[in-house]
RNA sequence: GUCCCCAUCGUCUAGCCUGGCCUAGGACAUCGCCCUUUCAAGGCGGUAACACGGGUUCGAAUCCCGUUGGGGACGCCA
């Protein structure tokens, strides 16, 4: 069946997330998993927002799930399709249902059912509904009814699932879920199965979570007549205490990760290694993931978020990319980080530059914003411990010598730095470092920095010799 | 309580379907060494896992059963 549909080249797959919330981690993983999946079969893939549940759904979320999903590239083909633009169909389906018997009025109210619920629960009783609606005969005065659909008492459903295999479901164990509710709106399981079917997806890719819900589905599926797609349910991504990933185990927006200098690939890179692998490899190019996505190797077990290992993703990312690419994403960091002000001219060669020096040694966009402080702002801070080990009466003599030296060099370039480093150690008989320490320190405030004579280059004559001087007087009078 | 899913280093995972190539491989983290003006990056090396118990088999991480552990679902949420 599944070859059928490949063949066809028709496969659609959706992302349907409740904009009751951002797009976190595990929705994201959830979308990319479908987009991936389309892309990789030259299918469709489908953005719709389930917002049926109208008291906690927002335009605001939906503004940033779709912020989210086009910061993560991930592109959709329809929609997106919004559910509360679709409650005549819904509606027209429902009232064929209940034509046909498959469906009908439930008359007790909401706190009846809480109460019932509660009180299985407490004798230890499947907390399911007992039916009672179920064959009633005429309307209950003075209320109004939900609509439940009728499932079979007896029998099995079977889920084909193309992650976990054959899972099977003993019917009785379902019970009559609500598909509207008193108020006419109608709810999840039943939208999903009318939307699915209506826009024609032919692989269901969604959480875990979702497992116990298809055999429902499917029923619903049948009495509508429609053909039931394929499933595919994968695996939930928890917290380091191993239960459901939620804030309590940091940041969980997608959007969050942007703010703390995540770049987008990196991110993609290291959810599609949650629950999906492929041999031994670990960073891969988007264009790669869409060519060797597949289900057959997505695993079946939860997996913790390790947020150590994002980062070292997103260090070889920061790595790999180009400085040019690197200066415009750090830019809205260095404006966020007052490091240059809006409307500040900014020599983008020079910066490219910069950056150079420093990516290899940032795993953030943050770090490096951070990092570039001391090229870029006019006056650098001091790192306390670095300053008191440094910048001291010993290295006083070398700060004289080293600055009137560097006064004197008309080409101010690594290269002709170094020999004028070079040339004060054969001289004074010391070690580079001896020197280089105080000199990356009065120029940089830190006793660690990419090299010192790169560093001094970027910076520029006028600024090295600046802080030269200032750490020179520092050292005179160190009050201030 | 009922149902469903899952189970390899601390974490992500390869291997499992199609038993022997596994004295279990890779990656993150961690430790050590090398490189070195500092810090990274890089290179080299180390510590570290088949949850347990029964089967089946000449042989089991791989197949079967059970136990235990973890997760999820049971809404007029999605």
């Amino acid at each position: 069946m599944e070859a059928d549909i490949l063949n066809k080249n028709n496969v659609r797959t959706r992302f349907a997330p409740s904009p009751t919330g951002h797009l976190h981690i595990g929705g994201a993983r959830t979308a990319l998993f479908n987009w991936l999946f389309a892309r990789h079969h030259g299918g469709v893939f489908v953005l719709r927002i389930e917002d049926t549940d109208t008291s906690r759904s927002t335009e605001q979320y939906i503004e940033a799930i779709i912020e989210g999903m086009k910061w993560l590239r991930l592109d959709w083909d329809e929609g997106p399709y919004r559910q509360t633009e679709r409650f005549d169909i819904y509606k027209r389906y429902v009232d064929r249902l209940i034509d046909e018997g498959k469906a009908y009025y439930c008359y007790c109210s909401a706190e009846e059912l809480e109460q019932r619920r509660k009180e299985a629960l407490s004798h230890g009783r499947p907390p399911r509904y007992d039916g009672r609606c179920r064959d009633l005969k005429g309307p209950v005065p003075g209320r109004t009814p939900a609509v439940r659909f009728r499932m079979p008492e007896e029998g099995e459903t079977i889920v084909d699932d193309l992650i976990r295999g054959r899972v099977v479901f003993e019917n009785a164990q379902l019970d009559d879920l609500i598909i509207m509710r008193s108020d006419g709106t109608p709810t999840y399981n039943f939208t999903v199965v009318v939307d699915d079917a209506d826009m024609a997806i032919t692989h269901v890719i969604r959480g875990d979570d979702h497992l116990n819900n298809t055999p429902k589905q499917m029923h619903i599926y049948r009495a509508l007549g429609c053909d039931v797609p394929l499933f595919a349910h994968l695996p939930m991504i928890l917290g380091a205490d191993k239960t459901r990933l939620s804030k309590r185990h940091g940041a969980t927006s997608v959007m969050a990760y942007r703010e703390m200098g995540y770049l987008p690939d990196a991110l993609v890179n290291y959810l599609v290694r949650l629950g999906w692998s492929y041999g031994d490899q670990e960073v891969f190019s988007r264009e790669e993931l869409i060519e060797k996505f597949s289900l057959d190797n997505a695993g079946r077990s939860a997996a913790v978020f390790n947020p150590e290992k994002l980062l070292w993703l997103n260090s070889q990312y920061i790595n790999k990319g180009t400085s040019e690419e690197l200066a415009g994403y750090v830019m809205p960091f260095l404006l966020k980080g007052g490091i240059i002000q809006e409307g500040q001219s900014i020599d983008m060669g020079w910066l490219s530059k910069a950056i150079d020096t420093l990516k290899e040694r940032s795993r953030s966009l943050l770090e490096l914003a951070h990092s570039l402080r001391y090229y870029i702002a006019e006056d650098i801070e001091f790192d306390p411990k670095a300053k008191e080990k440094f910048l001291n009466e010993k290295s006083l003599p070398y700060f004289r010598t080293i600055l009137d030296r560097l006064r004197a060099l008309d080409r101010f370039e690594a290269a002709e730095i170094e020999k004028v480093f070079m040339g004060i150690i054969e001289k004074q008989g010391i070690k580079l470092g001896q020197i280089a320490q105080p000199v990356r320190v009065a120029v940089t405030g830190n006793s660690v920095s990419p090299g010192i004579f790169e560093v001094i280059e970027i910076v520029g004559k006028d600024k090295t010799l600046r802080r030269l001087e200032r750490a020179i007087a520092l050292i005179k009078s160190p009050i201030i």
